[in-house]
Parts: structure tokens; sequence; C-alpha cells
DNA sequence: CGGCAACTCTACATCGTTGTAGAAGGCGCG
DNA sequence: CGCGCCTTCTACAACGATGTAGAGTTGCCG
């Protein structure tokens, strides 16, 4: 039905010609203009049915200055909270015209900031960008001069929206958790020495909270460092915890590929969980609820992250309020109870 | 030391006028042109850096014929396998300076053939594509007029070029793995009735070869059929077939999503992995090496298909050898070892 | 019936870049 | 000296779409 030969790009004016219309005209159908004939119109839809015409994308990007891509600058995508996260951000954008280029950062601080100065900004109308190494002294690197919203913690003042969890009190919950079930000796895996604005950071000192309203004070022999939150370290830290021959009756895993690696080694040390050592995570990754045991975690409601950013991200490049200020947009969460501290109990069906 | 105003775009115009030369110079300037005396040059660099210009994009491409972007298309990225897939041809298109733009098909036969039609196809230089639900029907929309690179079995005789593994031969091996450690009732998990070119089908066959070759018959009670390759499905299956009352001794997940779903359940009934039942999966993603017990299952060379993917997709791009026949590259598979099947020897470090 | 508004369509300039063609100057060589 | 060749640079016309301005038509209202 249709001669479509899309090979050599059918232009406008071949539309044109075979309608016997101007141009203009065919960009008037195409894009929905209102004053145009009945008549007109479907001859011109004819034309470009016959000869399977497809608008230039790069030509109407150069028109219009819009390219209606945005760009989603993640560390990597085989970290599944990101995985999960690109799958929401691209969902969100798609149903709002969007389409998704996605960067991979690998965590490396100058990676990062070629992400805010790179010509890749050129191919989009701007960027949700979830940085993890960039730190204060970074902060005027953020001064960009194209829609941006960051993931996570305000933790610079940049200027740009943000979209963030409470992770201080997120954190503080999951904690509270454990100590509801009565744990006393909580040890936290992941930790980043020194840092004091980045998620690490908060969610430890939310843990200090709920120790300290607990009346507990906090034993550093507890707090394992972990640089980069892959399951990995997460292993090796537990490992390091449990051969420091601290006593240890819960587990905080930062997020859950740390709280899955520390699962891991408990498994292989006959440790039993939760009877002898509670695990909770952070993130709810879709892995969290198959595991052996299944893993009781923080969830931090990334629909609602996802779809936020986007749509802030659109308010900005279509400056539906020119001088709006800078918002900050924190999203619920919520404390999924599974059987790394629930028992049997906690089986879901 | 720079003034750059980046908001309201700087153009060749401004630096040409800047550095007292013809736009054209700049253009030469920025694209290496080798006749260009270096005082020109240098008075041109300077003004780009004064004035922070950045070439644009969408008229580059307009005028290039070409965008530097090449397509992904794969079922889910919250799907472990097709996210370290898809982290896996990032850095490959980068280490070759493209940029990638990730589609999401939702393993939606519609949403596949969209992908094939859709706007974004102008976004885009080439697609690597992995299709999940297109079958034989649907032949004719591969023949597409753009540089395409299909991931999964040359199942249509499709005119493109294709990466894969081989599918029934791992499958063997997978079988046979099982076999050689004394297994005889081997369930499959993931078949697709009725499907007779996917990868659901391959693997069947090739599950089936290594009973032949052994001399047992297939049990049809023991192929569990599951649609969707999740770790839900993956459960519901493994749960199906233990209610059945059917023996078994040992589970061939296709993939790993199903094997992870099926020890859950295991291990929710607590069935001795390996003991009772031994456990293998497909697609060695991250997951496998930290699930407990840790999974055996098979390697297919992502960052292999990977590599070799843009590498075919950049060659038809550019077209290198204009009249090239499609190729079909099959890469190599690797049976890993763990656990579910080996035991604890199968524990690493 | 004149005038004004609402339609319908068109010509042309323009977005910012790069390919083509060629001008202008210098140099070597016969 | 004159020719050709290399070097350096420029003017101009594209790429394919859309915004602007405005030319014709209708139709309605007073």
């Amino acid at each position: 039905m249709s001669t479509a030969k899309r090979g050599s790009a059918v232009t406008m004016h071949e539309v044109a010609a075979r309608a016997g219309v101007s141009i203009k005209t065919v960009s008037n159908v195409v894009n929905g203009y209102q004053y145009i004939r009945p008549a007109t119109k479907e001859r011109v839809e004819a034309a470009i049915a016959d000869l399977g015409y497809q608008v230039n994308i790069s030509a109407r990007n150069l028109r219009r200055g819009r390219t209606g891509i945005i760009g989603l600058a993640v560390p990597e995508l085989s970290l599944p909270y990101f995985a999960e996260l690109a799958d929401s951000v691209i969902r969100a954008a798609e149903a709002r015209g969007l389409t998704v280029l996605i960067e991979q950062t690998g965590s490396v601080r100058e990676r990062e900031l070629d992400v805010l100065s790179g010509q890749r900004r050129h191919l989009t109308d701007g960027l949700i960008f979830s940085p993890l190494e960039l730190g204060p002294q970074d902060a005027e690197a953020l001064h960009v001069d194209f829609p941006m919203v960051l993931l996570g913690e305000r933790i610079f003042g940049g200027p740009a929206d943000h979209v963030t969890m409470n992770n201080v009190e997120a954190a503080r919950a999951a904690t509270q958790h454990l100590l509801d079930l009565g744990r006393r000796r909580i040890a936290v895996i992941g930790a980043h020495e020194g840092e004091t604005v980045g998620s690490a950071a908060l969610r430890v000192q939310g843990y200090r909270q709920a120790l300290e309203e607990a009346g507990l004070t906090v034993d550093p022999a507890l707090i394992g460092e972990a640089g980069l939150w892959h399951r990995a370290t997460g292993a090796e830290t537990m490992e390091r915890l449990l051969d420091s021959g601290v006593e240890i009756d819960a587990v905080f895993g930062l997020n859950d590929a740390l709280a899955l690696g520390a699962l891991h080694v408990l498994h292989a040390r006959r440790i039993d969980v939760p009877g002898q050592i509670a695990v909770i995570g952070f993130d709810d990754i879709e892995e969290t609820a198959y595991s052996s045991p299944t893993l009781t975690t923080v969830a931090p409601g990334r629909e609602q992250i996802a779809t936020t950013a986007v749509d802030l991200l659109l308010a900005r490049i279509e400056e539906v309020e020119p001088g709006r200020p800078f918002v900050q947009v924190i999203t619920d969460f919520e404390i999924v109870g599974r059987e790394s501290t629930l028992g049997e109990q906690g089986t879901a069906g």
C-alpha cells in the first residue's frame, strides 16, 4: 500500500509536489495546524502515506531549537537500582513524548563533571543527573545554563531542582525497625569516612539518631566502610566485621547491593538470618523480594522520583514559569518488611 | 577565563567575527582541516574559548545527515540481563564516539514493531535490536532500510546482521552439566509452548538433545511453561512443578531470573539445593554470584556481544563495504559452575 | 453593499553547519 | 618568466524543516 522508499529520504518538497500544495501546507498538516480544508488535509495525508514520508528530526530540531531528548546520567546500569530507575525515567519521559539518552559516569568524578559540560548537552534539552562522586568542591560546576534536575540530597546548595527522599529520616526508620525487633548491636555497611554531605553520610546520620533516641551509644566498631556500594564490597565489609569479633545482632546495609553481599557472607558462614543477625537494606530493588531470605528494605518511591524529575525538567525546558526558584522535592519512603528481619512470617504468599 | 554565555547559543558567526576570519574557517578549525596557518588556528581557538562556543549538533546533523546516536531497543532495563547488556553496549558505543538512546519495548509485540518504523529512527544512525516477541509472521517488518543489528538467534532469516550465542549448544552444555552430576529428572522452566524459533524453543531443543544423547526420554511433565522470563514467573512455575508431584532432581532455568525465582521457592520449601535439586540458570547476571546458594549458569559473553554488535552496526552505518551480505556472528559461551549445582565446593573465595 | 473578521494557503527567510568551487598568494622548476 | 602546484582562506549554496507576513477567499453584520 505504500511506496515507501525510506532509504533516500523523502522530504516535504516531494510530498508537497505530489499533493499539489506548498511545502508549508505539508508542514501545517504534519503539525496539526487548524486552518486547513479537510480536502487538502486528506490529499496531503495520502501523499505522506504513499511516499512513506517521515519528518526529518534533525531539521526540525535545528529550526525549533529543541531536540525532544533528555539526558539521564547515572553511575552504571549494571547496578540494579539505577537500571530500575532508568526504566522508570524512560517510561515517564515516553509518556510525555520525550526520548532518553543515557550516560554512564561509572561513579568517576571526572566523568560526572564531563556530563555537565560535554558535547552531549547539545543533543538534549535537559538533564536528569544522579551524581555520586561530586562533592562540595564541585558546587561551581553545577551552575549550568541548561535545564537540569538533580537526583539525591541537595548536598551542594547547587542551583538546580532536586528530587530526593529524606535519607536521614528513612535511615532512622530502618534502624528503628531493627530496634523494634530488639536488636541492639546494629552494624552499618557502606559508610564513607570523612564524607558529610552524600547519601552515605546522611544515612549514617539517621542511624545515629535512631540509636541515640533509643538511649544507645554508637559503637564505631560497628560502622563498616565500603566505598563502592556493590555486592562485592558489601560481602567484604561483612566479612571484615565478622572477623573483627565485634558483637553483632543486626546489619543495616546502606543500599540493597551491600545488604545482599552481606547476606551472601552470612549464608556462607551458616549464620542464621534473622535468627542470629537481622539484615535490612535500602532501595527496594526487585531482587530483594527473591533473595533467600527475602530482604527487608527501604522503598524510596522510585516511580514517584522518576515522574517528579521528568515533570520538573519539562517545566524548566518549557519555561512554564521563567524565574521559578529552584525547588527540592522530598519523596515518600516506606519500610518493606521481609524475612531478613521478620523471619518466616515475613514471607509473601 | 571564559566569557561563556551559553544560554543564548554562540554560533560560528560570532566566533568568526571575533577571530576576524570567515565562518568556514572556523568550521575548518573545529573539524581539524589541515590547511590552516597556525596563527589563524590559534586566533580561532582563542575566540572559541573566549566565547565558550560549542558546535550545534542539530545543525551539523542536518548538514551531515548523521546524528552520532544509535538506538538500543530492549525489553526492559529492570531485567538485569538487559541492564547489563545496555551497560556494555553503552561502553562499547562510547569508545567509538557514539551515544546510545534506549528504547524499552516491554516485550510487547506492537511496541517491537513500532521500534522498526517509529519516529525515533530519524534520531539515530542505526539500531541494535533485541526482539523477544516478534515471530515469523513479522519477518516482513524486519526489512528495514536503516542499519540494524539484531541480537538473538537469526530466527526469521531476516535481512540484517545478527549477533547471537549458540542457544542450542549452550543449553545442551547446561543440561549436560546436570547430567554429569548424575541428575536424571531435569525440569525446565521457561518453555514457550508452540514457539519454534525463539530463545525458549532453541534452549529447550538443546535440552532435548542432551537428554537424547544420554539415552534418556524427555518427560513432558518436566517442561514448565513461563511466558515472561521474570523471577516471579520462575517462582510460580517452580511451585507448579513441585505441586504436580512429578519427580525432580534438577532444574534448568532458561534464564537466570527464572532460576532465581525457582531458587527462592526451593528455599522457602526447605528443599536442599543442590542436595535434593540442583539448579542451573542462563545469562550470568551479576546477581547469580551473590544469591544463596550462588547460581551455576551459562555466561553468554556479554561484552563480546556488545562490542561485536556495535562494530557491525558501525560498519553498516559507514558503509565500509556497501553490498556486504548479512552476517551472523556466534559468540562464545561458558558454563560457570557455582553452588547451586556443585554445592559448597562451588563457593568462590 | 462595504467592511471586517475568519479562514486557507503560499512565498520567503531562517535555524547553524558543512561541501563545493574557486580566489589569492607563494614557491619551485624548466 | 610563466606555468603549475601547494597552501590558505572565502563566498555561496545547500541540508529540511518552521515562523512570519501576507495574499486571496468567504461569510457575516450593520
